[in-house]
RNA sequence: GGAGAGGUGACCGAGUGGUUGAAGGUGAUGGUCUCGAAAACCAUUGUACGGGAAACUGUACCGGGGGUUCAAAUCCCUCCCUCUCCGCCA
């Protein structure tokens, strides 16, 4: 919701604003029925003034035991007219935050001007897309022919648009989960666990309401609404609160299952598990001053960028343009990470500020010290990350087999796999322990012990960093790059039918 | 699901129809005292909307909504929430 006072002030300076988003916004409407709502109001009050003064003579009256039928008779027929003025003053309230709540966030001067998301501007690249000289997989049919994504049954069980998890791959969600977290959460993003269903309120209050309530599921016959994203009950957890100032900045980090509708967009990218009525995501959300709002965007879109890092999957930066802003946000970040199979960038993250839209819908102020008056704070938030698509990215940007990563502390030992997946687990965890060296030839050899007619294997390794290497080099493990992978690839000139397995961490 | 008890300011806690926006306490802020601190003492200390250059001032708000009354934190209805006991359940 946009300050009210600020609409009187410089109405056409707003509406020049918000213009560059596209669209109409009336503000002369609602400023118009925002006068309305005063007028009744100042009325309002002169009568109620004049009640209770008169009220409180008719005490003293009362006290000297004289009479005041007559002055009593006139209070109730003012009483009377002020029930009136007040059925008028709630229609006129009701009426202007109609209006107030219809009409976007202004989008920062920033923000470049744009009308549709083909407007959007490209930031920055980290990584190198990796290139294939056959059509790669997508993620369905790798994650399918792994036995770790079953589609099939999860359209038995629920419908399009839903995901079944198996073995490995739930264990791949839930450890990339741990691993989001713990990152977040080692920076200073306390960790929050939410409800999933929410109340009016709160929908309102993050601005998913009263607009969009087509996107959201509602319980029937209830008053909750299934949670689209955690930003939803994080940001709410300090609605209609005075915070004190050296709180700020608050960072929250919050692990939920989402819940979309997805009407409408059945136009749009339907393969797999990249749209779906269900997915789970990390979500970072931070409460700062107005002053420090811009500067803990661009911090929080580097901490969901760190995730694409630490899993070495290549992604970009884009500042979505004034046209493909979302209704609340002020500015958008969206990172967008490789999918080989589509051959392009796809979302995987949405960093906005909201500036005080948000904690003006949702009552979250903040004192400076104790003298100063309450301000609104500023709200931003992001994916950090959205886990299915995360999935996605490994499975088609890794072909799938990971020796090594360091999601936990123990270390995931991912193995070339195998009729008999218990065998070679077990040599490699030996061999793993004796300090053996592994390199192609060892792989090569457990492939074929795998019983792979050609084999040959994909094995690549992700998220290594400087710390990961160096305790791979203590394991005696080769860590093996993206070009080893492209290389070996080449050798064979046609895509390996082995399987693979991921071995993650035991919790 | 059954039976009770409650929801008052940042916090605790009085208040059952009329100068009560709300006693008292705690906390916080400013000051006195002190070399400094503690203690003590004094003062200040809610939010929103409107009027006013300002001092100040009008109105609303004691969980939400409605009702009774000239007048409601106080009485009535209703909804929400919290707590205790019993039952059931992860």
């Amino acid at each position: 919701m946009l300050d009210l006072r600020m609409l009187r002030n410089n109405t056409a300076d707003a509406a020049a604003k918000l213009a560059r988003r596209g669209g109409n916004f009336d503000i002369g409407k609602l400023v118009a029925e925002e006068d309305k709502r005063q007028a009744i109001q100042s009325e309002l009050d002169a009568m109620r003034a004049k009640l209770n003064e008169t009220s409180a003579e008719i005490g003293k009256l009362a006290r000297e035991k004289k009479d005041a039928t007559a002055i009593k008779a006139e209070m109730k027929q003012l009483s009377e007219t002020i029930k009136e003025r007040e059925n008028l003053q709630r229609d006129a309230e009701a009426a202007v935050r109609a209006l107030a709540l219809m009409i976007p966030n202004i989008p920062d001067d920033s923000v470049p001007l744009g009308k549709s998301e083909e407007e959007n501007v490209e930031l920055r690249k980290w990584g190198v897309p990796r290139t294939f000289d056959f059509a790669p997989k997508n993620h369905q049919e790798i994650g399918e022919k792994l036995g770790i994504l079953d589609l099939k049954r999860a359209a038995k069980i629920s419908g399009a648009r839903f995901a079944l998890y198996r073995g490995l791959g739930a264990k791949l969600e839930r450890s990339l989960m741990s691993f989001m977290l713990n990152t977040h959460s080692a920076k200073g993003y306390e960790e929050v666990m939410p409800p999933y269903l929410v109340n009016e309120k709160s929908m309102t209050g993050t601005g998913q309401l009263p607009k969009f309530e087509e996107d959201l599921f509602k319980i029937d016959g209830g008053e909750y609404y299934l949670i689209p994203t955690a930003e939803v009950p994080v940001t709410n957890i300090h609605a209609d609160e005075i915070l004190d100032g050296s709180e700020l900045t608050k960072k929250f980090c919050a692990f939920t299952p989402c819940f979309r509708r997805e009407a409408g967009s059945y136009g749009k990218v339907t393969a797999g598990i990249i749209r779906q009525h269900q997915f789970n995501k990390v979500e970072l959300v931070k409460l700062s001053r107005p002053e420090d709002s811009m500067a803990e965007l661009e911090g929080l879109t580097a901490d969901a960028e760190d995730i694409l890092q630490k899993l070495g999957l290549p992604y970009r930066v884009i500042a979505l343009c004034t046209g493909d802003t979302g209704f609340a946000s002020a500015k958008t970040y969206d990172i967008e990470v490789w999918l080989p199979s589509m051959g392009k960038y796809v979302e995987i993250s949405s960093c906005s500020n909201f500036t005080d839209f948000q904690a003006r819908r949702t009552g979250i102020r903040f004192k400076r010290d104790a003298k100063s008056k309450p301000e609104f704070v500023h709200t931003q938030n992001g994916s950090g990350l959205a886990i299915g698509r995360t999935v996605v990215a490994i499975l088609e940007n890794y072909r799938l087999l990971i020796p090594l990563c360091r999601f936990h502390k123990p270390f995931v030992l991912c193995d070339v796999s195998c009729r008999d997946e218990r065998v070679i687990v077990n040599q490699r965890r030996a061999r793993l322990s004796q300090g053996v060296k592994v390199g192609w030839d060892e792989i090569e050899k457990w492939s074929k012990l795998a019983g792979t007619a050609d084999g040959l294997c994909y094995v690549s390794v992700f998220g290594f960093d400087s710390e990961a290497r160096t305790e791979a080099d203590k394991a005696g493990i080769r860590l093996l790059e993206a070009a080893d992978f492209t290389s070996f690839a080449k050798k064979g000139q046609y895509e390996p039918k082995i399987k693979a397995k991921l071995c993650l961490p035991n919790f």
